[in-house]
DNA sequence: GTCTTGACTAAGC
DNA sequence: GGCTTAGCCAAGA
């Protein structure tokens, strides 16, 4: 359709998952996605993404949680003023670790694989 | 067709 | 906490 792969696609349909108020990392996101150890897919398929789709990139940071963007840059901030919109907290350029606490590792399989929402 | 770059990660120092 | 190395895949030159 767009020229994208499906694994791009994969990746967006996993990002969709995520919860509002919380935070994934890109290797959770390609692990969601089927797509295991791809985490630079990831990074790449939100790279991809086209401006004014229904996916909350704003919820991807790295695998430590700090925002992926340069600090200082515009979508970095913007990321950060997505996140604190959704009450989570941001502070030097990472999220809070309630966002990313160990324990939310259960929450994802909680969060329904593709086909089993509902 | 090959080479480089990139919104990454894990491991080692 | 930081920097470096190696591994991964896709897009652009």
């Amino acid at each position: 359709m767009s020229g994208v792969t499906a694994s791009v696609r994969a990746i967006w349909k996993a990002v969709r998952t995520i919860p509002r108020g919380r935070v994934a990392s890109y290797g959770e996101v390609a692990a969601l996605a089927g797509l295991p150890g791809r985490a630079r897919l990831a990074g790449h398929a939100l790279r991809r993404l086209p401006a004014g789709s229904d996916v909350p990139w704003h919820r991807v940071v790295r695998a430590d949680g700090s925002i992926a963007f340069a600090p200082g840059s515009e979508a970095h901030a913007r990321q950060v003023a997505a996140l604190r919109g959704e009450g989570v907290a941001v502070v030097r350029g990472r999220v809070d670790r309630e966002a990313r606490d160990p324990r939310a590792m259960l929450d994802a399989l909680l969060w329904a694989p593709p086909g089993a929402e509902s």
